[in-house]
DNA sequence: CCGCTATCTCTACAAGTGTAGAGAATTCTG
DNA sequence: CAGAATTCTCTACACTTGTAGAGATAGCGG
């Protein structure tokens, strides 16, 4: 679907990463999970919680005394969003270019260049049944 | 040097793009540049540049009446501040799953496809003879 | 039943962001 | 020179984000 762009703040990401790991789950076990991290205190995993349903980014049901929360964008969604802001603003939606960059930028080792290529390899595959080169079997 | 990872918001991507493009230049020409984008009023422009040149996104200098402005930045220092901001928050600074993110998101063509896997050969290439510090290869 | 303790709700506030108007100052131009 | 056009400066305001305290409350242990 990818409904809207979503879009997170880095409070955000740091909350619904924990929530993933963790739905579903209260305000409290949150706020105890990210403690060491963040050294947030309660009322402001609280809040940004509640801002974030707001936002419908996490869905909130109350059982009791207890809020429980759990996530209403799945990480693909979040990492799609992100992903496309940056494509979007800084490389004017070009794939390339941004490509270019992370291997510019971070310090990439062989087995990770091993790994994308495969990654390419198998999205030609996936995406359209190209018979081109045949080297490898046709994976399920 | 990649100073700091350089943060941009929407805003002054817009307006850093448009510099870029068009440096050195002064408030109200960018402004109309971007009056058919944006509908900004000279104002708005005015104070998000001064704002840009406060975070040392820009430089000003003032000739007589006229402010003339230039980036302080370099595109490529901006997008990698974009771009290691997603890898970071959204991909947990790992590579692969950006990339089959990208993948799995954009349509891609298969001249794309191609392109990235030459990008991904090149960098090997350049990668590999460790001895030399090839300055001539950078551009493409 | 009555204090603890875990949770919740409300309110607040500073900084950052998006957006802009009013009016001063400068510079053409007739 | 005086009015027009250009550009600048200053101020403002609403909304978002990061951060949190104070006090209400409900449930548990004794």
């Amino acid at each position: 679907m990818t409904p809207q762009p979503t879009e997170l703040t880095e409070a955000e990401w740091t909350i619904i990463k924990s929530i993933w790991d963790n739905e579903p789950c209260s305000a409290p076990a949150i706020q105890e999970l990210l403690f060491k991290k963040t050294a947030w205190t309660y009322s402001t995993v609280r809040t940004f919680m509640d801002r974030m349903v707001a936002k419908g980014l996490l869905r909130a049901e109350k059982s009791g005394k207890l809020t429980v929360y759990r996530s209403a964008v799945t990480r693909a969604q979040a990492q799609r969003g992100e992903l496309l802001y940056a494509l979007k603003h800084a490389f004017n939606d070009s794939l390339a270019p941004m490509v270019q960059c992370l291997l510019d930028t971070k310090n990439i080792s062989r087995d990770e260049l091993d790994q994308l290529k495969r990654l390419i390899a198998d999205h030609e595959q996936t995406r359209s049944p190209k018979r081109s080169s045949p080297k490898s079997g046709g994976k399920a």
